[in-house]
DNA sequence: GGATAGGTTCACGGGGTCCTGAACCTCGTG
DNA sequence: CACGAGGTTCAGGACCCCGTGAACCTATCC
């Protein structure tokens, strides 16, 4: 039996409460919400499928709050709706592919923010390059501007790259490898970037 | 003179407003003002230092809300606060370095936010392993989450690293660089560049 | 059908962030 | 000294985001 998730005592080990709240605040850096950092962390802290009940009581919160909260998760894919047997009650697993979740939310970000500056400053730099009124300068530094996002552009790139690299199977590979593995693992990391 | 800014008409070519605005989006992701960015765009490619009156018209701010914009981006070194001659009155100038601006920023960034999380996730692991209630398993997830952080740390140095690269030199001999040069260098970045 | 548990939706309120506008401070200068 | 321009601070308010809690929907079982 998978311990009933106490809803009256909430006496969890310190270091889940540590654990879940590092990811609440990691995902709420990022622009989510901290709440569906916590539900993602607690799902794969505790490596089974939750009712919605569980979650709700394991991490205080209303039902309505836990409904949208794995809801939303479950659109970025960082969550798996599963129905076990003849039970009719849903049950949340976390996704497992850690990195498969990183990158998806990389992806987004760079799709729909980066992408449509780059866009919007493309613009304004084929503007100012017909415009009659703009000296040399202005147009270097618009240039120089749209050069910048599109350096952030690539950096990015090179970003979600490099943490698809050395995601799945070599953070697997790094948790318990000898010291030496793991540095020839940073290096041939580090040599990914060029 | 440099131009009064014409407080009463904002008669501003298309182009800069597509600039300010795309640097303010930019700006607001990464969790700062709209605002913050507007005014380091507006000083940027005026090229120029300008009174703390001419970027509270030139985007329509209030008195106050210029004081402290321009202070949190003085704080910040994004811009440098300089009084010229006998004018009593501060003026303002854009950094020019662009990428040490970004480099600040994600040195800040990692400093406070990313390594406390990586912190707080060590203690977790600490704390998990000496839980004699703790299953393996369990173990191993919460080391898996710490190398997860530990991997997002090593990624955006990379990303630091490569931002820095490509960047201050790369950027300015891009620009007006002729489309086989532009090629070669984008190549060597890694990218495909259309 | 009625009862009940699981699940969703939504109006409302708390809390936070940012801006405004006015009071206030501080120096030069007449 | 008084005045005024430049600059700062702060209370108030507008706005937005998120969670609550209750109403509501739906399916299963008796």
């Amino acid at each position: 039996m998978p311990e009933p998730l106490s809803p009256s005592k909430p006496e969890r080990p310190a270091w889940e409460d540590l654990a879940l709240e590092a990811v609440g605040t990691v995902i709420e850096f990022w622009g989510f919400k901290r709440n569906q950092g916590r539900v993602w962390a607690l799902l794969y802290l505790r490596g089974q499928a939750l009712s919605a009940a569980q979650i709700q009581h394991g991490l205080a919160l209303s039902k309505g709050a836990t409904s949208v909260l794995v809801r939303e998760l479950e659109h970025w894919g960082v969550l798996r709706r599963v129905r076990r047997g003849s039970d009719r009650t849903w049950r949340f697993e976390a996704e497992q592919d850690l990195m498969a979740m990183v990158r998806r939310v990389l992806e987004h970000r760079e799709g729909t923010l980066v992408s449509r500056v780059t866009a919007d400053l493309a613009r304004a730099e084929a503007l100012v390059r017909q415009d009659r009124a703009a000296t040399p300068e202005v147009r270097a530094r618009v240039g120089r501007m749209l050069a910048l996002a599109r350096a952030t552009e690539h950096a990015l790139d090179v970003f979600r790259r490099t943490a698809h690299l050395d995601a799945a199977p070599v953070v697997e590979a790094l948790v318990g490898a000898p010291a030496s593995v793991r540095r020839r693992l940073a290096r041939l990391a580090g040599r990914s970037e060029g």
